[in-house]
DNA sequence: AACTTCACG
DNA sequence: ACGTACGTGAAGTTC
């Protein structure tokens, strides 16, 4: 029989506190001042449940996310009368959760159930899977558990001992059943938990009753027959007795995203758990740890060398490849590092390549990798097969945590591990431990119900992702040099009438145009700070020299970034290729870099003219395809304000109907209609009254009146945003559509201006990261319909809410409408997506 | 390395 | 009384 170990964390945890809070004079702490004294004997205690285990085992710690729950909402005095958590205690409660990380145990916590529901669901699916399960806690209410394959160990105070609780000795010990738990609580109550039971009712009394009548139910049936003030007692307060019998019960049908399954132990990370105990100074933690769960410190000598790829049975196995400058579209890597379920090991690059082995392994093997985007690059550069991508450590922690740093050094130091410096069994080591961290960061996007972004988007995103980066976009090197010359003309023009005006002034020094405009000695003293083109533009009817520095910055801005920025990244067969970042931004969004495609001007006549130079030469066209206000949209779906959606269902003009509506008028000029546009992006920019009094050169009254009357169009975006604002302060993160998490722990800042951004950053991350879902989800759906469709066309390029494919004018004319279908049709949103679509022979008339 | 500016959605 | 719209990347200057 397989053991399964459930512990109540919370009760571990408070045990763990008491039991040490007076035996010491002054709380244990850190050299930086952490109460420490918790943690210390919660680890101590979770190092003994450790030795009485061994790998394969389940092992699993179930909290209270917090004081909200159905038994609270149900009845107002629930454990209304308990002490405050101790200060000192509540600061452990992060670090005690933190320790279980790093012993790679399970823990799961949740809005709304308390940990007893979690245990129970756990420990009766456990037991009906075949485990032997054991329940630690300090709480009596777990005994209604208890039956053939569950047993309760209760904590006693002092946490020396426990008191192993089965069905043989449970009558003998306690004198009722399992289930008469639930009965004996309504007769009798629980202080801790403020219910009363029954007023009058002992535990002499209530165990006596039991034995008479068996359970709450019968009693009150036969409440008659009992005589005297307890049997008044018991008829006058049958309802409140019924009530601690619903309280009591512990729910063991809690609908968890996780099984027994996914709770087997697989031992500790050495490197993981040493962390640990440095940070919280923990000196003895190490050694009371079973050295036998511990994982990771390979053997350096067990990181060797090798000429060949080494057979092994295993179908699961690691590579890790790195990069010079994280440039995998132009170099090579020096090593290959491989963990093959037996040994880790490293090869030359060349000796892997041309392995005859390779084929082979490659396409019989399952890969964890750490980037599987620049793996599969490269492996598409090589001409060779993709191999099926398991999991990709990268995009897992970056959906853990988007702000995660994403080089191999962070996140392997974030689970506790170092890179040795040496190359070769750097590589090595960083693949041994792939499959380990992979693991880990699986449970953790289990546990915060992240997996199904990460699998069904993010992993099979990177594969897309890779060969749009390997197919490149098409840029014409003759037309951007032509135009740069232009460019470049245009600038000097420029720059010799400023040098009229403002001498040797450099223009591209904002600290020497600042002193030159508004200086003590310049052009207009003190009139403004800042040389942005939102300044100057306020100068120019003032002075020729404000519109001569807009038109050289204009210009050379095209120059630098867009000319010579770009010219060196259009490889010999006329093909720019960008890296399209999938673990970076914060919000869920791809972004490109070297080139970045993503920002290449489009606004004005250069603009036109510097898109017009993306195309190809071999007749081939471009179809783009956009998204129209698809934010707007989002947040109509997710306030699920009727009014707003209806405006998009019924194809109206979103800012000009907002007009109409905080105007009250039928019809608006375009002034009044570029105020509510402004009013729009401000509520999807969390933007205060001020900043959109200056985005409309209006007043800050104004600007109140325009907020005002757009919370009383539509009350329900009100109150959606002030929820999400709630709900992210209380959580620490905020959630898109699809699960996605932004951790925003500036919400609590005492510092005003951090605390603010994070409130707009809160207001602003779920729109704009559910509409990157929603274009991610779609790219992967329009990569599937141009397959079924013989993949006669491809996609090019994506720009957050647009993608670009690109194919003969046929094909494209051909899949227009059925790729327009898929992405409007993407995900039922309760609010319809609208998508505009155009082919045109370059980047610009694609769009125009 | 930090700051400023400006290109995009 | 604070300061002031979200998210990016690249280039240039200044420290």
């Amino acid at each position: 029989m397989t053991k399964f170990i459930i512990v109540d964390g919370n009760s571990l945890l408070f045990r763990s506190y008491y039991a040490t809070a007076y035996a010491s004079p002054s709380l244990m702490q850190t050299s930086y001042g952490l109460p420490t004294n918790a943690v210390f004997a919660f680890g101590n205690m979770m190092a003994k449940i450790l030795s009485s285990i061994k790998e394969g085992d389940g092992l699993f710690v179930g909290f209270d996310a917090d004081g909200e729950t159905f038994r609270k909402a149900e009845f107002s005095s629930y454990k209304a009368n308990r002490k405050p958590t101790p200060e000192a205690l509540v600061h452990q409660f992060a670090p005690a959760r933190e320790l279980l990380d790093a012993l790679g145990i399970i823990h799961y916590e949740e809005h709304g159930i308390e940990a007893d529901d979690i245990c129970g669901t756990l420990a009766k699916k456990a037991a009906a899977e075949g485990y032997e399960v054991k329940v630690y806690t300090s709480d009596r209410d777990y005994l209604q558990l208890v039956d053939e394959h569950i047993s309760v160990e209760l904590l006693k105070t002092g946490l020396s001992d426990t008191e192993t609780v089965t069905p043989n000795n449970i009558v003998e010990k306690f004198g009722f059943t399992p289930l008469q738990t639930i009965d004996y609580k309504a007769l009798r109550g629980d202080t801790s938990d403020n219910l009363p039971g029954i007023p009058g009712v002992g535990e002499k009394t209530a165990v006596k009753l039991l034995q008479q009548y068996g359970t709450f139910d019968n009693i009150l049936e036969h409440a008659d027959e009992i005589k005297g003030k307890l049997g008044e007692n018991i008829r006058n307060n049958a309802e409140m007795g019924k009530e601690c019998y619903r309280l009591a019960t512990i729910i063991t049908d809690a609908a968890l995203p996780f099984g027994p399954s996914r709770c087997l132990y697989h031992g500790y990370l050495s490197g993981a758990a040493k962390a640990y105990a440095d940070k919280y100074e923990l000196k003895t933690l190490l050694q009371k740890l079973p050295a036998s769960l511990a994982i990771g410190s390979n053997e350096p000598e067990a990181l060797e060398q090798r000429k060949e790829i080494a057979d092994t049975s295993k179908k699961e196995i690691a590579l890790f490849l790195e990069f010079k400058g994280g440039a995998y579209h132009k170099e090579e890597p020096a090593y290959v590092g491989i963990y093959d379920g037996e040994r880790g090991y490293f090869m030359e690059t060349p000796d892997f390549l041309k392995d005859p082995k390779l084929k082979e392994f490659l396409s019989n093997k399952e890969i964890i990798t750490f980037d599987s985007k620049a793996l599969t690059y490269y492996l598409r550069k090589k001409g060779l097969d993709l191999p099926k991508i398991k999991d990709d450590i990268l995009l897992a922690t970056y959906i853990l945590d988007s702000a995660t740093k994403s080089d191999s050094q962070s996140i392997y130091a974030h689970y506790g591990e170092i890179l040795p410096d040496e190359p070769g069994k750097r590589e090595a080591k960083a693949a041994f431990l792939l499959p380990i961290l992979a693991n880990k960061a699986v449970d953790e996007l289990e546990s915060s119900s992240s997996i199904k972004v990460y699998r069904e988007i993010e992993l099979p995103l990177a594969l897309l992702l890779s060969e749009m980066e390997r197919k490149g976009f098409p840029a014409s090197r003759e037309e951007i040099l032509a135009l740069g010359e232009e460019a470049k003309a245009k600038r000097d023009r420029y720059a010799a009438k400023i040098k009229g005006t403002l001498g040797d002034t450099n223009p591209n020094s904002p600290r020497q145009l600042q002193e030159a405009l508004f200086g003590e000695n310049g052009l207009f003293p003190k009139k403004a700070k800042g040389t942005g083109s939102e300044v100057l533009n306020r100068f120019t009817s003032l002075h020729p020299v404000f519109s001569e520095i807009l038109g050289y910055r204009k210009y050379a801005k095209l120059y630098s970034t867009y000319v010579e920025g770009l010219l060196p990244y259009i490889d010999e067969d006329g093909m720019v290729r960008t890296y399209f970042n999938q673990a970076m931004t914060a919000t869920g969004r791809l972004s490109s870099s070297s080139p970045n495609l993503q920002n290449l001007s489009g606004k004005d006549e250069e603009g036109a003219k510097l898109r017009e130079a993306f195309h190809y030469e071999d007749g081939r066209l471009l179809l783009s395809l956009d998204y129209s206000q698809i934010e707007l949209r989002v947040l109509a779906a997710l306030s699920g304000s009727k009014a707003y959606q209806e405006v998009f269902a019924n194809g109206r003009d979103i800012h000009a109907e907002t007009a109409r509506r905080i105007y009250g008028k039928e019809e608006v000029d375009h002034d009044l209609r570029r105020k509510a546009k402004a009013v729009n992006f401000a509520i999807i920019y969390g933007s205060t009254v001020y900043g959109l009094s200056e985005q409309i050169n209006g007043s800050l009254e104004e600007a109140q009146n325009l907020i005002n009357g757009f919370y009383s169009t539509y009350p329900e975006i009100k109150e959606y945003l002030e929820k999400i604002v709630k709900d992210a302060t209380s959580k620490g993160f905020v959630t898109t559509l699809t699960g996605r998490r932004r951790y925003l722990s500036d919400l609590n800042s005492p510092n005003y201006i951090k605390r603010e951004a994070a409130r707009r950053a809160a207001l602003n991350a779920p729109i704009q990261g559910s509409a990157a879902d929603l274009l991610k989800m779609a790219m992967l759906k329009c990569r599937d319909l141009i397959k079924e469709h013989g993949d006669k066309i491809k996609m090019v390029l994506t720009v957050h809410d647009e993608i670009i494919f690109a194919g003969t004018k046929e094909d494209l004319e051909e899949m227009l409408p059925l790729l327009k279908d898929t992405m409007e049709n993407v995900l039922p949103l309760g609010v319809p997506l609208k998508v505009e679509g155009k082919i045109g022979e370059n980047y610009f008339a694609s769009k125009e």
